[in-house]
DNA sequence: AAATATATACGAATATATTCGTAGATGCAA
DNA sequence: TTGCATCTACGAATATATTCGTATATATTT
């Protein structure tokens, strides 16, 4: 399990890793068209940008077909956790209350949603 | 008011800003002290990304003296708003929810600080 | 089989951010 | 008043990220 310590993605790549969490291993083509949904990339740019995450440890191909495969290796949950801690400290002094404050404040939350928020605080609050 | 829309502070912008939001308008050489607290910053550095704000809009300076004061106009609240929704559609696909779930799950989070997410939560479902 | 489409590899151009050196002005202390 | 400290201005070096063109290989279509 060697792998480098400092998972810092960039934003293009972040954008790819999300796409392979929701869909799994996929090919360039594949990832190179749901981001030009949003936004016009040329293939090669993608291309790069996997090959770079390859060296980096992010992800890993299967070379056997010509169309290779590529799968994240890295977790989802602690890639997203270390990339809040990063953005906790850097725009909310570290402070995650705050942050939960302003989340909840500005955007149209559900009410399933609301509810599974409740839960998790009342269990916050029986582990005390 | 002209006011270039696309506020988009880079990290070490972003790190001088919350120094300026918490100690209100400051010389550059109290904002490199501070910044050298965590890590080295040669002045000149500190004093160039000041200048760049300036140009960018983000904060105005006072030239009457010869050392200049700094103060942020931009927004806090809208800013950090701005800086929200970005990571959390880049990172947790615009769900709030499961931004604030992770935040919950991952951090020590204070009796007062929780009561104060619940009575938000109360507010928000009366308001359904 | 030849033409066309689609892959990867990789260097290099471009864009953006960060860091710092140096020059010149101004203040201050001996 | 001379010299040292401290300030701003600004160009330029460096670092990092992104984008893409071109070469080459392999598959697919006609």
């Amino acid at each position: 399990m060697k792998q480098n310590n400092i998972i810092r993605p960039t934003e293009a790549e972040l954008k790819i890793l999300q796409i392979l969490w929701i869909s799994g291993p996929s090919t360039v083509r594949y990832v190179n068209d749901i981001l030009n949904e949003k936004k016009d990339v040329g293939y090669t740019t993608t291309l790069k940008i996997m090959q770079i995450m390859t060296k980096k440890g992010f992800v890993e191909r299967n070379k056997e077909k010509r169309t290779h495969i590529y799968k994240v290796v890295i977790s989802e949950k602690e890639t997203k956790n270390l990339l809040m801690n990063k953005f906790l400290d850097t725009t909310f002094g570290g402070s995650a209350a705050k942050l939960v404050m302003q989340a909840l404040g500005n955007h149209k939350t559900h009410k399933e949603e609301l509810k599974k928020i409740k839960d998790l605080i009342k269990k916050i609050e029986e582990n005390e």
